[in-house]
DNA sequence: TTGAATGCAAAGCTTTTGCAATTCA
DNA sequence: TGAATTGCAAAAGCTTTGCATTCAA
């Protein structure tokens, strides 16, 4: 369903800002400062506190998802229908690309059966050199 | 080699702060405050920033890692002999445990292949419910 | 019209920086 | 002794909160 449906079925307005900002995230995660950064490119003026409430809001909903790349601010993405997947950033040109992978279900249903802990979530962040940077 | 050595080996001071917060991290990762208040119930009081500093310098020196658990504090545990690992979080109790995974090596080594991106580095963490409190 | 959503200012946290005082070697 | 290290205060950066104003329905 999308986002902006969405919104409407659970009784939230549809505003410039959370429309707008839902457009941002078209392509890859962005942080909040990225987020209002290309709204202002657009002359699109959404406050930062709206930002953030935004999001907050679009990650209750199951709409977006939060990144943690480990430099101190969380990034945002959407969530594509049941696309699990994960990161690859590269250390030199900072691009963030897409990454998933068959084994993965294995490994997490191995740790559990090993560990009897239940994994209800996981994030798999990884780091290196893109094709071009390499 | 223990860390003291090391820090010795390197013509960094052995002072009482560091020795101290080197022990805090024994058993798992800790956040700064973590570390502080630890040692306050030994009444050894450390400032928060010479916390900081001096895990700056573990983690230049190879000594301790800092690691992300997207709660919006680092933590920091001791680097044990090329033991690569991950952790579990429960989500009720808190608890943190370490994780290894035999798999991990060759999925990572299929993404590369697969991707053609020169993976340097990884972050894995699980999210879910300890054997305790499922 | 009216409650939901936004903007602005201020505050809350974690982390960093500057500098004088202290301390290890 | 003297440079490295610490503590304290202040600042920086991301995020949250309170409240009056604005706006979608």
């Amino acid at each position: 369903m999308k986002a902006i449906t969405q919104l409407k079925n659970q009784g939230f307005r549809i505003t410039l800002p959370r429309q707008e900002i839902l457009n941002t995230l078209e392509n890859y995660p962005l942080t909040v400062r990225e987020i209002s950064h290309t709204l202002k490119t657009k002359n699109i003026l959404v406050d930062l506190t709206s930002v953030y409430r935004s999001l907050e809001l679009f990650k209750q909903m199951g709409i977006v998802q939060e990144i943690d790349l480990g430099d101190g601010m969380k990034r945002y993405e959407l969530i594509r229908q049941d696309k699990h997947h994960h990161h690859f950033v590269c250390n030199n040109c900072g691009t963030i690309k897409d990454i998933s992978s068959k084994i993965e279900k294995k490994m997490m249903k191995d740790i559990q059966s090993k560990t009897k802990f239940l994994i209800q979530d996981h994030s798999l962040e990884m780091f290196g050199l893109c094709q071009k940077c390499n």
